[in-house]
Parts: C-alpha cells; structure tokens; sequence
DNA sequence: ATAATATTTGCGTTACAAGCAAAGGTGAGG
DNA sequence: CCTCACCTTTGCTTGTAACGCAAATATTAT
C-alpha cells in the first residue's frame, strides 16, 4: 500500500517537531519530507499533522496513528534483527537428512561434539532410505551417499565412497581366501542390487580393470542385509568401507584381495552434503558441513591407515 | 529502511505459494515479485524462502519472519482503518476555544444538543480571553468574536456581532431616558476599553454617523465588568447584543436609544468558527462548525425578534 | 517426449522520489 | 517597526528503482 518511509519520516517529525530537522537528520531536502507525509495523509485519508510554517503539532488522528505506527516500526526492526541474530552465529533448529545405514554410523555419532561446539542449535536428523525432495521434508541439509541427481541443490563432498571386498575371518577359513580376481567366481558372493540379472564387479588392481561375474545363494536391495550376512559368514561381499571399515580394523571383518577395489561407478562418486543453492546460505548449514569435512577429513577415520595405494583410482 | 510493499509481497507468497500466483492477484509481473522478495532478503540478510521451480519454502528464519511480520501488516492495517474510521463519522475528542463571556452564554449551552446529536464525540472546552494560537493549545476550532487576525486559518462566520446601548430600568428610571445621542454625553456611560484616553462611541442611527464622546466613573478592560455594572444599574454601557440581548427581552436590562447601533469597527467584524486549513478537514471539526452554524442561524436567538431596522449598517 | 508452468535475469521504459529554487508565512531581535 | 532567519510548500528537473516483457532454466504433468 503505501511506503514504510513515510511512516518512518512522520514519526521522525513528531518527534523532531519539525520536517526540516528531520532533513537535517536523515540527510534529505525538507521538500522530501514534506511530500512524504502529504501522501501519507493522503493514504491514510487524514490529516495527522497540523503544520504552520513554524510549528507542527499533531491532530488526534495524527496522535492515535502516531501511537500505534511507532510501537509497530519497533516491532518491525525486531522482527529483521530477530532474523539477522539468526545469522549471526548458528542457532535455530537445523534439520538434517540423510540415509538410514550412514546416518547411524557417521552423522549420528558426531552430533554430540557439534552440538557442543554450537550450544544455540538444535538438530532435527531425519533418516530416510528413499530419496526425498529437501524442500519437501523441510531439512536444510541433506547427506547423500553416491547417486547425486543433479538438481539446484548444491553438493560438497564430504568423503570418498570406496567399496572394498571383505568376508568373515570364518568363511575364509572354510571357503579358503581369494587370490585373484577370478577366484571369486568360485566363491558365495553376497550381491546388492536393485535388479534381477547378472551381476558383474568392476574391480581395479595392479593390473588394471577386471571385471568379474560374481554369483552366490544371496541377492538384496539392502545394503545391510549383505553386510550381516558377511558378518555372519555367509560370503564374500563388496560393500562401503565406511560401513565396514571398522570392523576390518578390529579384524570381525578381513579385507578381501586388498589389492582391488571397486571400480568408481554411480554408487562410488563419494559421499556428499546437499543443500540449497540460496544466496544466503545459512550459518548453521555452514557450519555442520564445514564441521563433517572437518570430522571426515581427507581419509576419514573408517579408512584404512595409509598403506600402499591400490586399484590406482585416485581418491573420489 | 526497506519497503512495505516487498514486505506484503512476502507474506502473500507465503500464503499463495506461489510468486506467479501473487503477481496475478496483485497485477505484478512475476519477475516483480521475485526482486521484491530478494530485495527483501539482503535487506535483513538472510534466506526467508527456498525456491525451485515448482515450490516455494520457507527456511526457518523466513518463518520466523512471517509469524511475526503477517502479524504486525495486521496492526499496521488496523491503524489506517482506525484513523480512517475516525474520519468516517464524528468521533473522538474535539478540543474547542473560545473566549469566557460568549463560551459560558452560547458555546456551553450548546453543547448537550451537539453532544446528544454526535454520541461518539468527546468535547474538551478550553474559554480563554487572550488569543492563543490554536495549534499551540491543541485545539480542532476555535470560536472567535471580532478582531480576525488574519492567519493561515479559515474563518467561517457563525454570527453578526451587534453592539447596542443599554442599562438598567432601574437607571434609566433615575437619571433619564437619552432621546438623541448626544444626551449620552450627560449619562454615566460605562466604558470597555483596552488602552486609556478618551472614548468615542461611533453610532450609527436614521441621521447617519453620530460620533459621541462619552465617559463615566467606569472604565475597565472586561466586557463583564460592564455588564455586571449595567445590570447594577450603574449607567449605560456598549455591549454585544450576544451578551445582553436575553436581558433586553426579558426587560432586566432596556435597550436605549434602539434606533442606533455600534458603528462596524473591529470589534463587529462577527462570531466566527476558525479551524486550520487543512486538506482532510477532519468530520468532527466540520460538524461542530455546521452545527454551530444551524443554531446560531442568520438572525440568533439573542437578538431582538424581527422589527424595524436601525441603524441601515448591513448585518455583517 | 512434449507441453505447461515456475523462477530468475537482462533490458528498455516508466513512475516515483529527491534536490533545488522560489514563494509565502511566522517569530525573534535590533 | 522592520529586518532577518527559518519553516513549509510547490514547481521544476534529475536520477533511481520498480515494472513489464522476453528469454533462459528448471520441474511437473500429460
């Protein structure tokens, strides 16, 4: 309807008592001033300001207007300040989305430290299996591991997604241990899929790409399906290393032709913080992807520790 | 600092859900709305909505923003209406000045029927003898008798101000009846008069202008004093027919020589309403003043009723 | 896949606000 | 009493910002 300026103005020369002290003030010609609250009566439809050429006062519609309107400008510059405290430093509710396995193992682990290190924020971790709209669930920061849809959201990598051969110590010692990539064509494979068909893994080693037709009595769209499994000592599976990484470390779990990897394909491009492409990002979605980069580092902690490089995949 | 427009614009998206949807009930370009919005955004520096496409969110300090700023448009709107409202019919306190003698006798009687006619109107009724500057007091109109300074207020006139020769029966039983003017310079003429040195009493009659110079054991600077001397049965005074006409027609004072009148000078010039010239006249101001009008009409009830002219000096 | 619709950005135009100057008016002080 | 200083308003000019249009990009529905 009509400008915030004019009432600005008005309640500046109530104040001030006088439309050129007010120039004077805010830096403008006294015309300015005077036309500004000219078209505020005019809005209005009502004189709020008796004016001589030497006094102003108020007329009651002026000192009834004058009443509310300066109350309302307060209440309106603590509604940006309110907004721009939010700003300053993290705070508010942050809500974060991210896959059920990963979300468990890695986001949900390091919430405490991050939440001690930001006392005012709040998180709301939300984990999902099926791929869901940001906006839709209303999270401001998403992980996603592998299979970035390109959208308007912006990706910052968090971490390589390797995906390592690995069995039980039980079933090596039973089924024996793999020498090269054709022995495994022989073993009880655990395949993740989402499909039927054959199932062929792409592996890289000294030798360069090899690729494999794997087999075994298991077939499951759940990547932690396969992982018990191997656990249990059911067979040799092909899974994350942030999922068993831990567990080759503490030796539940022996890495398989430690030589090979699997090689990059759409499930292998990394490990990645999603958010919205705004203008004005918000601090606290800074600040939780800047602290998992920080947490995850370049070799995160699942990884092995650094020993000599295999399959020869750069780091992705 | 910023516009109320982008602030009506956000609160409407928010509502519509939609930046198009706006700009087709606003009669707004689509691109209109989204730089309004942005705009909006740097000015309180943060993300208020998230946009694709498709749907629009809000971040968390855009719902912040929104619960609070839909609810302060809400107060801003009241306001305008409430100003607005006051204009739409007579309401509200109407501050009135006057001065003593004629507030008591015909502004204050006046009242109740003006009140009863206007219930939502609140008189504060300010009698003062010396001129003050409307604004000054805080006054809506003003009641004026004689001497219009001219100023940058509008005058309208309410009555004639019509001097006229009386005194006491009781008086005039004792030292004589004045058959011609120049008998007033025998008479004990009871003098109103600002500054000292010698009074004439300019009459006005069937023979023309009669200049008499008059005089007396009285002479003072308020018109009641002489009143109160001419009801004492002191002498003969000059006094506006608002003051003593009641008094002449219930025979406590008599009208003497009732063929002349007080020539037109400065003190003649009318009762008038004076009200700041405004461009929005506030209804209140405007139905005090009509009413006043209506009641005194063209011949006030204080006058004599209808009879023959004196004086030949156009009622003015 | 194609159509429809959404936001955003670039660009030309228009409308509004600011500044300047002059006019009219008021109060203070010589 | 008169002049001076200062205030508000109005006409005119200038500059800025808001607007609409069109195109680019993106997403949903048919």
């Amino acid at each position: 309807m009509n400008s915030l300026n004019a009432i600005r103005l008005f309640t500046a020369s109530v104040d001030a008592g006088s439309f050129s002290e007010v120039g004077r003030q805010l830096g403008l010609a006294p015309s300015s001033v005077s036309r500004q609250i000219a078209a505020l009566e005019d809005s209005v439809g009502a004189q709020l300001i008796h004016r001589t050429t030497r006094k102003l006062s108020l007329t009651e519609a002026g000192r009834l207007y004058f009443e509310r309107v300066s109350r309302i400008l307060a209440e309106l510059d603590e509604a940006s300040a309110a907004v721009s405290h939010l700003e300053e430093s993290p705070r508010g509710v942050l809500h974060v989305n991210g896959p059920t396995a990963f979300g468990v193992r890695h986001v949900a682990p390091a919430l405490p430290d991050f939440l001690a290190r930001y006392p005012e924020v709040r998180i709301e971790l939300t984990l999902t299996d099926n791929f869901v709209d940001l906006l839709e669930v209303g999270a401001d920061v998403a992980v996603r591991v592998g299979e970035l849809e390109d959208s308007s959201l912006i990706a910052r990598r968090l971490a390589p997604n390797r995906r390592v051969l690995c069995a039980s110590p039980g079933y090596l010692q039973g089924a024996g241990t793999p020498e090269c990539p054709q022995d495994l064509e022989a073993h009880n494979c655990l395949i993740y899929t989402r499909h039927h068909g054959n199932v062929h893994w792409n592996l890289g080693g000294p030798d360069g790409l090899v690729e494999v037709r794997v087999g075994g009595n298991l077939r499951t769209n759940n990547t932690e399906a396969v992982h018990a499994a191997a656990l249990g000592g059911l067979g040799i599976a092909l899974l994350p290393s942030w999922l068993v990484g831990q567990e080759v470390q503490s030796g539940r779990l022996m890495e398989v032709l430690p030589g090979y990897r699997a090689a990059p394909g759409a499930l292998d491009t990394g490990i990645h913080a999603l958010y919205p492409a705004d203008r004005h990002l918000s601090t606290k979605v800074r600040a939780f992807v800047d602290f998992l980069v920080e947490r995850y580092g370049p070799r995160p902690y699942w990884e092995d520790p650094p020993e000599g490089k295999a399959g020869g995949f750069p780091a992705r």
